[in-house]
DNA sequence: CCTTACGTTTACGTTAACGTCAACTGCCCG
DNA sequence: CGGGCAGTTGACGTTAACGTAAACGTAAGG
């Protein structure tokens, strides 16, 4: 009754590619490098939802400045989210590793964030001056 | 009177490096790109505050995963802040595409975080269960 | 049947960001 | 004065993440 819901749906290496704005080449990539699993119809490759998925976590890491080698690394923490006592043990650790540097990496971009409204401030302030006609212009 | 009191230091380029964890190697690449300006005593490098601020800004641009030429631009901007109308006009609109692709990149993480606390919460009920004798384990 | 579009594998090319090595210099120290 | 250490430039090596091209298969359509 519940499943069998789940959206059917396949698509074409090029179809996947020009959704997500990316090469079928990149595609390819991703698959050697066992981020992408695709069905095969032949020689084929049809991608179904869960492709998708994982495209858009891969794609996500990339804005993040991962490798592709950290991808795969977060995908297999994500796959064996269960195991044995020791296995699980380690697993918490790298996640605990994983939560450090994305916390890390958002202190960052606050801080660029802030230096940038700095500047942003400066230049309009400059630009106000301009517009002005630079009445209070050179030691106002 | 409020001058000369900024700090006078110098480096020397193996210092810098060991300081920041990167090698020498690293610090003339990035003086390569445009990064960094060490003064010169003959042929040697002398690093001073300066060259330390950059360089802190050059290791957060990449662990923010930008490229050197991201960074040389972020610097180009800082730098030029100050210019025509026309061109502040079109830093503002540059500050602002950064100011986009920051924002967008800590949403990114945000998610990224979401889902590592999930697998964290699977993996510590699996640890429970485990733990806990397994009492309930296989069909309670 | 021929073309066109899209797919396949294989393999070599390219760019960024360094690593590594060679050959040389200047300086301090016993 | 002979090391030894840190620095210099120059050049080539390396890895990741694709781009690009060759040579081929296949299904649709006029």
């Amino acid at each position: 009754m519940s499943n069998a819901e789940s959206k059917n749906n396949t698509y074409a290496i090029g179809e996947l590619a020009a959704e997500f704005g990316v090469t079928s080449r990149a595609l390819r990539l991703y698959e050697e490098e066992g981020l992408l699993n695709p069905l095969r119809e032949g020689t084929r490759r049809i991608y179904r939802e869960r492709d998708r998925v994982r495209l858009r976590l891969i794609l996500r890491g990339k804005r993040l400045g991962w490798s592709l080698s950290d991808i795969r690394e977060s995908f297999d923490l994500y796959d064996s989210s269960l195991g044995e006592e020791a296995q699980l043990e380690r697993m918490l650790e790298k996640l605990a590793d994983r939560r450090q540097t994305l916390q890390a990496q958002r202190r960052d971009i606050d801080h660029a964030l802030q230096d940038l409204e700095t500047i942003v401030g400066n230049c309009e302030s400059a630009l106000a001056e301009i517009r002005h006609g630079k009445r209070k212009a050179r030691h106002g």
